[in-house]
DNA sequence: TTGCTCCTCACGTCACGTGAGGTGGC
DNA sequence: TTGCTCCTCACGTCACGTGAGGTGGC
C-alpha cells in the first residue's frame, strides 16, 4: 500500500487518453484528482486510476459522460437496462448505416460505368438513386442492376434515345388532335409498351413498382412528369380500342 | 410557368423539415428564400424548392451542410471523390459499431445467466469483458462460451471456489517457505494445472492467450495479479522437479 | 537559463431544438 | 378579437480540440 501517484500527463500516457480529455473529466467532476501540489498541480492516486479505468470501460460500452457519472454515484442506476437500450440503439444505427453504405455502393456502381460527371449530374444522380429506392425492393433493384448488365450500356443508351423520340412523337399526335383509337396511335403504344417490357424484363413486380413511381413523383430525373403522364393516359386508351369489335 | 410559391410553414410541411432547420438553412446562406413579404416574411419559389431538395439528397448521402454549400456553388468541388470518401468511413463506422454490438451482447449474454447485479459487479463484468476481447479471438470465445454452457454453470461456480481454496493454500505454503520441490508443492502444482486445464479445454491456442493475460494485465477481475503471478512462478518451479533424477 | 509539463480561461465544433418576446394576416 | 403563423435573437447540446497567456520543477 505504498500509494502510487501520477501527474496529469502520466496518467494521460497510462490510459491513452488527453490531458485535456482528464482537465473535462475534472471540469464536469467526474474525476477529480484526490490531490494537488502545493503549486497547484494534479496529483492522481491509484483508486484514482481505477475509477478512471471504470470511467474508460463504460464509455467503451457507449455510454454518455452523464450516465456514466450516475452509474458510479447512484447505486438505484438502472445499468443493466441502459445497457439494453444501448444494444437497440446500436443495432438501430447500424440498420441505418448499411441503408446508407448501400446507396453509396449503388452510386459508386452507377459511377463506375460514366466518365467525368459535373454535379449537377452527380446531383441528378443521387436524386434518381434515393427515390428509387422508395419504390423498389432492394431484390428488384438487384433484378434492374442485373438486367442492366445483360443488356449492356449501349442498349440502355439507345433505349433512353427511343424513349425521347417516342415521347416526342406521341406529343406530336396529343398536339395534332389525333384520337387515340387511331391506328397510328395504336402504333406508338406498342413501341411505349415494348420499351417499358424491356425495362421491366416482363417482371410484373418491377412494372407496378415503376407505375406507383410515375403516378406519386412530379419530378423524375430532372423532369416534370405530368406531361408523361397525359401521354400515358393516351395511350392506355389506344390499347383499349383493338378489343372492340 | 405561374410560379408556385411558399411560406416557410408549408415548405415545412412538403419537405418534412421544420421550420428551424429552414431557418438555419437561411441564417448560413444554403438557401435563401428568394422573396420576402412587406413586413419580412419568407417566400419560396419553386427553384428555391428544387434547391432545396437537392440539399436533402446530399444530406443523405451523408455530406456536411458546408460540403453541401460548396457542391452547389462550386463546379470543381469533388462530389464524386467525397462520395467515395463517404463510404470508406460508414464503412468504418459499420465495423466499430459492429464491434460495439457484439460487445453488448457479449454482455447481455453473461448478463441473463445472473439475476440481480449491483452496478459495481455489472462495471466489473463490462472490464473483464472488454480485457477478454483483448486477447482471446472471436473464435476462442466462442469456444469457451460453448465449452461452459457444456460444463454448466454449477461446475463454474465450484471451479471458482476451487481457484480461491487453491491459491489462499499455495500461499500458505509460500509463506511458510516450503521449497518448491516438496512433494506437497507438487500435489498444488497438479491441482493448478488440472484447473488450468479444465478451462482451456487443451486448447492450446486459449491456454497461449490466458496465458499473455496473466502476463500482461496488472488487475485481472478487480484483483492485483502480482501475487499470483509470483504463485505461478512458485507453481512453474515445482513441475521442473519430477523431471530430475 | 532552457525545455518540458503544468495551470486556467474561453472560443469553436455540428445541425439544429427550444424557448422568449413580439408582430402579421385571415 | 382570437388563433395560427411568422419574425429575430440567443442559449443549449456533447465531448472534448485548440490556442492564449502564464507559471512550476528538474
Amino acid at each position: 500500500m505504498a500509494g502510487e501517484s501520477w501527474k496529469i500527463g502520466e496518467l494521460a500516457r497510462r490510459t491513452g487518453l488527453s490531458v485535456r480529455t482528464l482537465h473535462h473529466y475534472d471540469q464536469i467532476k467526474l474525476l477529480r484528482p484526490s490531490a494537488r501540489t502545493a503549486s497547484g498541480h494534479r496529483i492522481y492516486s491509484s483508486s484514482d486510476l481505477a475509477r478512471l479505468q471504470q470511467i474508460v470501460s463504460l464509455r467503451q460500452v457507449g455510454f454518455s459522460l452523464q450516465q456514466i457519472k450516475r452509474c458510479l454515484k447512484d447505486p438505484d442506476f438502472g445499468a443493466a437496462e441502459a445497457l439494453r437500450l444501448q444494444l437497440d440503439r446500436v443495432r438501430q444505427q447500424i440498420r441505418e448505416q448499411q441503408k446508407l453504405r448501400a446507396r453509396l455502393e449503388a452510386l459508386a456502381n452507377t459511377m463506375k460505368s460514366k466518365k467525368k460527371i459535373s454535379n449537377e449530374d452527380l446531383i441528378q444522380i443521387i436524386q434518381d438513386t434515393i427515390m428509387h429506392e422508395k419504390y423498389f425492393t432492394p431484390e428488384q433493384s438487384e433484378q434492374i442492376k442485373k438486367r442492366a448488365r445483360q443488356v449492356g450500356q449501349q442498349r440502355i443508351e439507345q433505349s433512353q434515345k427511343d424513349w425521347q423520340t417516342l415521347m416526342s412523337e406521341v406529343q406530336t399526335e396529343m398536339d395534332k388532335g389525333t384520337p387515340p383509337t387511331d391506328p397510328r396511335v395504336l402504333a406508338l403504344a406498342k413501341r411505349w409498351h415494348a420499351l417499358v417490357e424491356e425495362f421491366t424484363a416482363g417482371d410484373p413486380g418491377i412494372r407496378d413498382s415503376l407505375k406507383t413511381m410515375y403516378q406519386t413523383e412530379s419530378v423524375i430525373h430532372g423532369m416534370q412528369i405530368e406531361p408523361m403522364r397525359r401521354m400515358m393516359s393516351y395511350i392506355a386508351k389506344a390499347r383499349e380500342v383493338p378489343g372492340r369489335p
